[in-house]
DNA sequence: CTGAAAGCGCTTACAG
DNA sequence: CTGAAAGCGCTTACAG
């Protein structure tokens, strides 16, 4: 096919099957009511394959409201995490026929009016939001009777969200610390606002108490989910008069930063402190030293949520843990406390 | 309002300011063509304001025969160069009133299948490819006619990319280890096929001649940018007889890899052998020891080339290279060589 | 079992 | 200077 691309509808199929445009949209659609002659139906399918036709997006779009694409919002495309959550994202949403919209929600302003306008324009037939966002977009939305969900984290009072167990994450952490022979265990959590901090913190906690170990106040420190703010948390621990013989990181990202405020300041990992940290992923097992981690099952998440949004109406409660696989990926930076 | 979300068309907006929808349509579009009695132009403008008007995406894109949307195809999310790119062309593209939906191109057999979809549905108006694409692809989006445009990479006879100027920066970064004292230099480039690669070695190769240097092929090894790449690449070059003492890394990914497979065959970074890598980003800073980089205008990358797109025919050569900024940043992985 | 018709919400030549 | 009308490409009750 030289020359132009010859946009070819509904009408050029049905023209060339000698049916009406109304048989042609019911085959492409598997309409479950329709019977024709298994004849017509293949002559049908023939002319498809042959003329190369494709449904237009916008006209289909318009006449049935609903856009066969969902909108996912990251808050960072440079945190790893997410880049796991997008791709199982893509791969259920082209399982089910939709396209995916990624976007970074980045500026708040912005972010929160660009996914307004998606809705309002009828760009997307449902939101996933990935990360933190302020409460208050969540509340339009709640109003808007639009399918939306959040992804890995959940907010006060809702009950639209899919999680991973990240409780269970943080006890894996401290059991293999704790058969290790620690037992003066710290924790650099997520921030203070975030859901997953607090359940990772949650978790840590009551398998600290579970193990008879005290939680020392002064060797958790608070992060944000970025290696700066890993490096931060980890000065902030190892300055204490007795630190802690191992950290459990709330983050991957964050712990690149944690490894290396410990070199800075002479602590060999894991001669002098051990490091063990929630997510894995391939940056890990290439870190000083290859990074010891929990497994978590981000990808599963990204399209378990995507499946969520796409089955459920907007008025249901979706509140979900997705909790395989979870386990401890022992690489180099932990090791038996020195005494 | 609460209950229903009442879609408002245009017809609303028409009825509550007693004109014509056409009138309001052009409005909305700002025509220039259009003299309106500046009265009726505010009762427009308000009554969209009031009833909170937004056009429709999909009746506007049949209508019109454009999508309003432009994709973006990324390799792999994984891969941090890659977000600055996103960043980038997601701010273009809000700016000049257009959708983003940025997509892995994965799996090259989905990855190509979507994205020719996309086309055909009248889901996008263009398509931006960072990274590596079989050929094959672009061939058919040439017959297409379809605005398309390749980032960060040239193909062979193809006259639509934007590149960045990676000679310039392999330059700096070995006239800065040049500087230091080093004239055993190795370079870790990347994948053989890339061109991004190709154009690093280039400007590795010129530097050392510029600088009365021998490049020992030995000294030079191929990896994919990949930590996994980086660390085997690092491997090969250390296990020569008589090793580098600085080495040029093409990508920042695979230099996380070469700081791990240093440390692992026990050579000190930098006091046995000094890293620099081309690209900056936030985990540079952070990693063990601390990198030294040449820093790319990634995001620049992203935004101009969403810009080219969008004004430019499908016929048009576009071959441009965003030059700014391109700087050596200093950190702890370069030193004088110990002799 | 198949076809004719209406209409989704816009834009844009064209007429008045 | 403003409005009436056609039509973009589909889907879907409805009629035959």
């Amino acid at each position: 096919m030289p020359g132009k691309p010859a946009k070819v509808t509904l009408s050029d199929v049905a023209t060339v099957a000698k049916v009406d445009r109304s048989v042609v949209s019911r085959v492409v659609n598997g309409d479950p009511n329709l019977n024709v002659r298994p004849e017509t139906r293949r002559r049908v399918e023939e002319a498809i394959e042959r003329l190369g036709y494709r449904p237009n997006a916008a006209a289909r779009s318009l006449r049935t409201a609903r856009a066969y694409m969902f909108g996912l919002f990251i808050p960072d495309f440079a945190n790893p995490v997410y880049a796991e959550i997008i791709k199982g994202a893509e791969q259920a949403a082209g399982r089910l026929g939709y396209g995916l919209m990624t976007a970074s929600s980045g500026e708040v302003r912005s972010g929160h009016q660009r996914c307004l306008d998606l809705l309002a324009q009828n760009r997307v037939d449902g939101l996933l939001f990935a990360g933190e966002e302020s409460g208050h977009e969540l509340e339009r939305l709640r109003t808007a009777k639009v399918p939306w969900l959040l992804v890995n984290r959940r907010v006060n009072g809702s009950h639209r969200y899919v999680v991973l167990d990240d409780e269970r994450a943080s006890g894996l952490a401290v059991d293999h610390l704790v058969s290790l022979g620690h037992r003066r265990i710290g924790h650099l959590a997520g921030p203070a606002e975030a859901d997953t901090a607090r359940r990772r913190y949650a978790g840590f906690v009551a398998a600290m108490r579970r193990a008879g170990l005290e939680v020392d106040r002064r060797h958790v420190a608070h992060a944000d989910y970025t290696p700066a703010g890993g490096a931060a948390a980890m000065r902030e621990v190892l300055s204490t008069p007795q630190p802690p013989t191992a950290v459990l990181v709330a983050n991957t990202a964050s712990a690149v930063g944690t490894l290396h405020a410990a070199h800075a300041a002479g602590f060999a990992v894991p001669g002098d402190i051990s490091v063990i940290a929630v997510h894995d992923m391939a940056l890990a097992g290439h870190l000083v030293p290859a990074l010891t981690t929990v497994r978590m099952p981000l990808t599963e998440l990204g399209s378990r949520a995507l499946e969520l949004l796409a089955h459920h109406d907007p008025d249901d409660e979706i509140t979900e843990v997705v909790t395989e696989p979870v386990e401890v990926v022992i690489r180099d930076s932990t090791a038996p406390p020195a005494r």
